[in-house]
DNA sequence: TAAAAGATGCATTTAAAATGAATCTTATTT
DNA sequence: AAATAAGATTCATTTTAAATGCATCTTTTA
């Protein structure tokens, strides 16, 4: 059982922006990538699909960067990561090209997406303000070596 | 978000023995690849595992073939997955090898394996048999050719 | 107008999973 | 005993999705 990277890197890059809220210094992509040593490329599309979904605002140019575009508190993780992972198939009779041949005389899809609205309706419960409260904001601040001002 | 076709294929083998029960005929691996229209190799394996599991037996030789271990009603389906999906990495930061930066400082772990849990806790109220009552085990046999006898 | 940021499309690489193939082991039947 | 038919095991190969890299385009600001 495993969830993409792509939707891991996304976390992470909301994380990194939260805990660098109220902030003034100017955050990047190329920033972020070093930060958490990871690709840039895979962090270009992972930003480009946050923005997209107005997660996040991005600016072009110089002096350009990237944001929050809600408050931490208004960032349901299970909705997040449903939209993330929307289109993955969790067993082969998921998916457009599903050959499985006993498929409708079969219950495990029933079973499967009940079990995976379980899943996200646990992820519900959480906010990103969850991820970076308490002492874990300066935990954050200090590994992602964002500066406090 | 997925499950390994390893695991879907383990379901498809107990629900073959399961609507085959009550019936003389010898089931081999052979025929299970056959009327599925997968892997043979693959399903060795898996059987090995289930095997090894204690889920069915498996019988070398002449007239040899598998059977299950146990009545489906005392199959469960979350054990099941989890057992198989056991040592899957759902994230990075439950792997072996995991390197992000922040996950001393990070609650996703935590947050993703209350969530799994939700998923196998839900997956816990079925059992096997649930998969092939009322008309569906009729309807099983019937596309998997399984001879009613 | 140059530089610095993100956006986009295409190509390549990677890693895990699935599959294939060959051989070994076990059991049964003749 | 020998032949046959089953599963077990090991190693190699293929497939596929995901991740990454690269090149170019677009936007913004100094």
């Amino acid at each position: 059982m495993n969830i993409s990277r792509f939707t891991d890197y996304s976390l992470r890059v909301l994380i990194y922006l939260a805990a660098a809220k109220e902030t003034s210094h100017i955050i990047t992509i190329k920033e972020v990538a070093e930060r958490y040593q990871i690709s840039k490329n895979h962090l270009m599309k992972v930003v480009q699909e946050l923005s997209a979904n107005n997660h996040i605002n991005a600016t072009r140019g110089k002096n350009g960067g990237i944001k929050l575009n809600t408050a931490p508190e208004n960032i349901n993780i299970g909705q997040l990561v449903r939209s993330i992972e929307q289109g993955s198939t969790l067993v082969e009779c998921f998916g457009k090209d599903n050959q499985c041949v006993i498929t409708s005389s079969c219950q495990l899809k029933r079973m499967f997406a009940q079990a995976m609205e379980s899943f996200f309706d646990c992820l519900d419960q959480y906010t990103l303000a969850d991820l970076i409260k308490g002492e874990n904001k300066a935990a954050l601040r200090q590994v992602l070596m964002i500066p406090i001002e």
